[in-house]
RNA sequence: GCCGACGUGGCUCAAUUGGCAGAGCAGCUGACUUGUAAUCAGCAGGUUAUCGGUUCAAGUCCGAUCGUCGGCUCCA
């Protein structure tokens, strides 16, 4: 047989080898660093043996591949260590995930730190034991009977979950066994650095009907000095966590008396989502939006027409009683029904669509109380929200223009390489969830998913994430703790029109049903904000920095210049924050340099004397002296040009 | 909502493990009038998240509530 390698060079034995043979033909050191295979592209066991020609990579650590194997491995390991520890405890799952693994344990109470501290021992010894990994399959009735006489309730279940034909394979490891697909590492000596992180309750399945697990969640690397880099990084990202560091710069605050999910904005956060909205609202009127201001609140009538009543009642706030008034009202979740009643106050005709309705919308949802987090996920949200009214026709184009809006928003605050594209789509099983219309789902998406494809996106699709009205294209974005929020979203919406009988005069005379898309263009100014801090650490981009220019008179006897200064910036619309205590210069640079100001603008006697300033920036530090005109006019045109990039852009569609 | 950890001046943290709540920074007042990352001195600031219990005695032990954090579930 041949075997072709990464490199293209190939090896011919006239034997059946395993991939770790062959690794071993290759370079015993390679043997050594070996993970897993890959053959003809598909991930296989060390111990797999190859007859045929193939063609193979050998996967280590710096593969993402073998890191998984590798780590899966340690979730063995680990899982090998508790069931010494405490042998009554049941074994559900345990993969590998991005940075480490995790495995789920139902031992009746959780995991203490001093219980970690004891897996972590144990787990040195398995280690140290030097246990050789092997591998096995067994027929359904042999894998039910073992998992059965060992109590493993939940291996049982995975089991008789699985298709009829499936293998069932086993890992073995000194007296630990588990059913599992592989690959794995050849002996638990492999592992070479291991931490376990924290723990977290999981509901069995994920399903929160379920009873609730204790996950432990870990990490392992190849090499020592990659594990403490890992967790001296854990601890780097605390640092630019929006929640702390919001506080700390005093962007947000929050208070027991106002409740959960509900955060004050303090004036330099209220200032960075002003500049933000200016710019939302700007662009969007240039890409012809009109704004409408609808109530806050309504008849719970409007959202049982809607059907969020029936949705997401548990999730609205409602004032009154359902029981005993005859009317009850609610704080709107969404802005959408309120908009269609102003399409609705008059007849439209074909002539004058699209219609693109925007707000700023104040939104409220009574998120439960495990759900909130900092400025992420609250309670009360400002959405920059539209929906467009629109013919078949127009519907390709609309959708794309409000793609290329978000994308240039996300350019505009620099965060277009920092999200991915989710095509969500609904989910046949769950006919509760989703208006049940199977054939208008299959429309809309394929529609859909030919405007995303047109449009060039590189976009994953997700199953059951699609609202309940209609399919979502959503950009993700990641927040400092590796999890994954929908930051804007646009959505083809196939079944609220019919609800609110919204209808168009068409060119034939004849009243037809628009296409709603609905969208966000920054999203919620809240959860945007929060991305922005962790994004730049709290150093905001010039433009939307809350304090552009920080002025440090030497002394107290340059305050009559400094506010000269002052005046010269803010007539260019700099705002400009003077530091006017008795301290030394450098005490006022080193509290500007902690606010993130841009620019530090220091002024004494040499500077009033040439009319001039000097300048410390952000990136730059100490500038030297310049003339103040010429200080003022850079400034001025660099916020300009920021503000101006994308009018430009809609100029030269 | 569920699992777990946590809650002491504005912030960061002490308090001999049940025995007088304390420090630094920030704040205020005064002095200094300063040239590129912390000037000096003084003053003020706490019903230890809230409520209840055990005890001669509770920041410390127990219970409830509220809130924060990490997960799970959910996210129109």
């Amino acid at each position: 047989m041949e075997i072709t390698l990464k490199d293209g060079s190939k090896l011919n034995f006239a034997e059946p080898k395993s991939v770790l043979d062959i690794a071993n033909e290759i370079s015993s050191g390679l043997a050594r660093m070996a993970c897993a295979g890959e053959v003809d592209g598909e991930v296989v066991d060390l111990r797999t043996v190859i007859a045929e020609d193939v063609s193979l990579n050998i996967l280590t650590f710096n593969d993402e591949k073998g890191k998984s194997a590798y780590r899966h491995t340690a979730a063995h390991v680990m899982a090998q260590a508790v069931k010494r520890l405490w042998p009554e405890t049941k074994l559900a799952i345990g993969p590998s995930i991005e940075d480490g693994f995790y495995y789920d344990f139902d031992r009746g109470e959780s995991f203490s730190n001093a219980d970690m501290l004891a897996i972590e021992k144990e787990m040195k010894k398995i280690i140290k034991e030097s246990l050789p990994i092997e591998q096995f399959e067994l027929s359904r009735e042999e894998a039910l009977k073992l998992m059965e006489e060992k109590g493993e309730i939940y291996k049982v279940e995975l089991i008789n979950d699985l298709p009829e034909d499936a293998k069932l394979s086993f890992y073995q490891q000194g007296d630990f066994v588990d059913l599992c697909a592989g690959p794995h590492l050849m002996n638990t000596k492999a592992i070479k650095a291991y931490k376990l992180i924290s723990t977290a309750g999981a509901y069995w399945r994920g399903d929160e009907k379920n009873k609730m697990l204790s996950r432990i969640y870990a990490t392992a690397f190849a090499k020592k000095a990659d594990l403490t880099e890992h967790l001296e990084h854990l601890e780097d990202i605390k640092k630019r966590d929006h929640n702390k560091l919001g506080r700390e710069l005093e962007i947000f605050t929050t208070s027991e008396l106002v409740g959960q999910g509900l955060p004050l904005i303090m004036p330099k956060g209220a200032k960075v989502i002003q500049v933000l909205s200016r710019y939302v609202e700007d662009e969007e009127e240039a890409r012809g939006y009109q704004f409408t201001r609808t109530p806050i609140m309504a008849k719970s009538d409007l959202f049982k027409v809607s059907g969020h009543w029936d949705h997401y009642k548990d999730g609205m706030f409602i004032l009154g009683d359902e029981e005993t008034d005859e009317e009850v009202y609610a704080l709107r979740p969404m802005t959408c029904p309120f908009q269609y009643l102003i399409y609705k106050a008059k007849q439209r005709s074909y002539r004058d669509l699209p219609v693109r309705l925007s707000e700023t919308s104040p939104l409220f949802r009574n998120e439960s109380s495990g759900e909130m987090h900092g400025l992420i996920r609250v309670r009360q949200f400002h959405l920059a929200d539209a929906h467009i009214m629109c013919t078949p026709e127009q519907v390709e184009k609309e959708f794309t223009d409000v793609i290329i809006l978000i994308q240039d928003m996300m350019k505009a605050i620099g965060i277009e390489k920092d999200v991915t594209y989710r095509f969500s789509k609904w989910d046949a099983e769950k006919t509760d969830k989703y208006i049940d219309n199977p054939e208008a789902w299959e429309t809309t998406q394929s529609l859909m998913r030919n405007i995303l494809v047109n449009a060039g996106l590189n976009f994953e699709e997700a199953d059951g994430e699609a609202a309940f009205y209609g399919p979502k294209l959503d950009v993700q974005f990641k927040n400092v703790h590796g999890k994954e929020d929908t930051l804007f979203t646009v959505q083809l919406d196939f079944a609220l029109a019919e609800r609110f009988d919204m209808s168009y005069v068409d060119k034939d005379n004849t009243k037809k049903r628009p296409y709603i898309i609905h969208r966000s263009s920054i999203g919620c100014y809240e959860r945007t904000l929060a991305m922005l801090i962790e994004k730049y650490m709290g150093a905001f981009p010039l433009w939307l920095a809350p304090t552009q220019v920080k002025l440090l008179p030497i002394s107290e006897k340059h305050m009559a210049y400094a506010e000269k200064v002052a005046y010269a910036l803010r007539k260019k619309k700099i705002r400009v924050d003077i530091d006017n205590r008795a301290e030394k210069i450098g005490y006022k640079i080193r509290e500007a340099r902690l606010e993130r100001a841009p620019y530090m603008v220091i002024v004494g006697q040499e500077e009033e004397e040439n009319a001039t300033v000097s300048v410390r920036s952000r990136e730059k530090g100490d500038e030297g002296s310049q003339a103040l005109d010429a200080f003022v006019a850079r400034l001025a045109e660099e916020v300009e040009s920021k503000y101006i990039y994308h009018q430009h852009a809609v100029e030269s569609k």
